[in-house]
DNA sequence: GATAGAAAGATAGTCGACAATCGTCAATAG
DNA sequence: CTATTGACGATTGTCGACTATCTTTCTATC
């Protein structure tokens, strides 16, 4: 059975292949934001046809990791604070109706997996160990989504925190102190757990308005622009 | 110059003009739910090669128009209670985000924009114009998720709106009386005018709330299912 | 020297043919 | 009569070659 199973997660689809090899080494900083990719080049190295590295390509500008300029080129997606501004706002909202949907409906099962997830997340923080605690406090996230039932949030979901990581990384946008992480997920895990739908919400809304105001004070001394919406717009 | 405009509108990639065209038979009605879409077939008719209908299939399936089985087959998207459901909570949250955004940030451009639009709404309310009611009511909403400034939100929203009008019109989901949707577009609209995003948010978000439960009241005795999540769970 | 236009090179877009996979149905064994 | 196996037909998956478009570079003209 051992070689068995893995034929379940194993990709058979060539371009799904690709898809995930070059999303890898973009997430894993191979390559950066502004990146070229050239269709040949990728098809070389990935010893696929160039087709199939188009179909990967559109996948992957689907999740917003790379970008199209049509009869042009692809490049992978710039990182700046707007980009993340968006991003966060986005999560926000999403998580917001996710921490609801699962504080009504979620099954015993499922809030017996979420305590253990916040157990997990309390061990990494505890012992002050950073990519342990982060990669938990991810997954918190993603189990409260997950237990939400509602199959386009779980979906969206994921391509938004693909991109958050993505963009955190290239834009220096630490996570916080391990310690801190603790008491803001104990809070919004109980609410989840004890189905109190409300505070579930709020408290997954204000989680993810405090990072966007973390991002925007950082920024704030820097160089670049000052308002968030990207409002560079036409307008008046 | 009569020529020329055309041009931007006109989509020069052969795999988008088949999406569109594709889209335009499954909002059309011509193709239902569960319509099988032979690649073979199509690229015939539209008169372009396998390929590029494989890539038009791709992005329609990206929008949740269509659906593929690997190595086997592309339909329609199923029309159902529970997708409709999906639909409307992922729509509440995401323009209950956009509400606020656009309470804060839009220029008074946008936002005597967004008066006309409402005065577009009215006049077709009180003429009992259903059609032109049901329609006034979407571009109201998108104008509203425009004023946002949010590049993700208007994107995704579009793929939302998209999907409720397929759903609505395959599940038998009537629009209420046209004179009803004069008052409830009347405050959110002031509420976005008068830079309340407070206000704004939480009217948006009733507002699709009370249509969910209008959609469940309708469906509950329906044969059917009975509760929302599509909870159809392995949990005990 | 600057600018407009034409040619050339590079790259994405499209196509038709071939390969892999799936569902069906008939043949056969129990 | 039922269940399993194998071959066949239909459909999707992948490929390499050709075409269209863009960008750059070179040249000629003012």
């Amino acid at each position: 059975m051992s070689t068995l199973t893995s034929l379940k997660t194993q990709e058979r689809l060539l371009d799904r292949q690709a898809a995930n090899s070059i999303r890898q080494q973009i997430v894993n900083r191979t390559m950066p934001p502004g990146h070229r990719l050239l269709e040949a080049v990728l098809a070389r190295e990935l010893e696929v046809s160039r087709g199939t590295i188009r179909s990967a390509l559109m996948q992957l500008s689907n999740e917003g990791l790379v970008r199209q300029v049509a009869f042009t080129k692809w490049e992978v997606a710039p990182a700046s604070v707007e980009e993340a501004w968006e991003l966060y706002t986005l999560r926000s909202a999403l998580e917001g109706l996710a921490a609801s949907l699962a504080a009504q409906y979620a099954s015993p099962a499922e809030r017996d997996g979420l305590s253990r997830v916040f157990a997990e997340l309390e061990a990494a923080a505890n012992a002050d160990q950073r990519e342990a605690a982060a990669d938990a406090d991810f997954k918190l996230h993603k189990t409260i989504v997950a237990m939400s039932g509602h199959k386009r949030l779980i979906r969206d979901h994921e391509r938004i925190i693909l991109q958050v990581r993505f963009q955190m990384t290239h834009i220096g946008f630490a996570p916080r102190e391990t310690r801190d992480l603790i008491d803001d997920h104990r809070d919004l895990t109980e609410a989840v757990l004890k189905g109190d739908a409300a505070r579930a919400e709020q408290l997954a809304r204000t989680h993810n308005s405090a990072e966007v105001k973390r991002l925007l004070d950082a920024n704030a001394r820097q160089p670049s622009s000052g308002t968030p919406g990207a409002n560079t717009k036409k307008g008046d």
